[in-house]
DNA sequence: ATAATAAAATTAATAATTATCATAAAAATT
DNA sequence: AATTTTTATGATAATTATTAATTTTATTAT
């Protein structure tokens, strides 16, 4: 999975001429052995301590290539902070949050998905995605 | 409605011993004259036409103390552009977004969200809160 | 190996929001 | 009504996150 996720990535880069280097193969192979739902900061922390001499700036451009290619994809977890969640380790889905201690769960409905496509429907629109976000505290809280 | 709205923020003013000034009274005015899902440039803009002399932290201010209140909430339609929606226009809802048009529709599904809580409980969590976006393609689209 | 091309690091720029502070206004007290 | 106390305001500065510009360095093709 994580291989599969790396080929993507080198097959996207030679899609667009771009090239493969040091600073590039390093952040993925990061990113993709990282926890889910991690911000910029936390992954520009992990790279600095392995290789010092990368730049922010560099951090910052990997990141949009890897949401480009489909490996990476943004969520907002009510907080107004940016995470990247890989989304070679499972497909769609939406989040459960403890609004207390931050736990997160990834839930996924089959009932809701079929409700969401027939009320967009209703309205004559061809639902593309959608983001579903439920908030509250959990058993330990 | 718009009184209501009114009333309240009065009373949350004097809750907290926060004094009633002409430029909160503006804003609130404007804010809750205006069309749903406003920016704070589009905001500002207005009150700087109504009155050129209120500085730009004013209105930050004063939207913060609307959130507090419970008068304003924020939304977030996945342009990572803040936008501010008037509580008392409608109760709870989400959101159907072309993305071609920007067009939106507010949306009110009592299955899903009973499908919403009914998932919560099944992880030992107690729904507080929730937001859901559906992005799309309409019909003019 | 050389040349061409693109990426990197560093630094500067930008934009959005928040903090500071001196002045002004509102509310409470006399 | 004047005075005092409290809080708000507007101007400016500071902060933060992100992006742009530029010079140097690395990668790829020849
Ligand atoms: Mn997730
Ligand atoms: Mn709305
Ligand atoms: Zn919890
Ligand atoms: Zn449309």
């Amino acid at each position: 999975m994580t291989i599969e996720a790396k080929e993507r990535f080198d097959q996207y880069l030679s899609k667009k001429n771009l090239k493969k280097t040091h600073q590039r193969g390093l952040i993925v192979d990061i990113f993709l052995k990282s926890a889910k739902h991690l911000t910029y900061e936390e992954l520009y922390e992990v790279v600095k301590a392995k290789d010092k001499t990368i730049g922010l700036t560099t951090v910052y451009r990997t990141l949009k290539l890897l949401t480009e290619s489909g490996i990476a994809k943004t969520v907002d977890f009510g907080d107004r902070v940016i995470r990247y969640e890989n989304t070679f380790c499972s497909g769609h889905h939406d989040h459960l949050i403890c609004i207390r201690c931050g736990k997160n769960i990834e839930i996924l409905d089959e009932n809701i998905e079929k409700l969401q496509r027939e009320i967009a429907n209703r309205y004559g629109f061809t639902l593309k995605d959608h983001t579903m976000s439920l908030y509250g505290i959990c058993n330990e809280c």
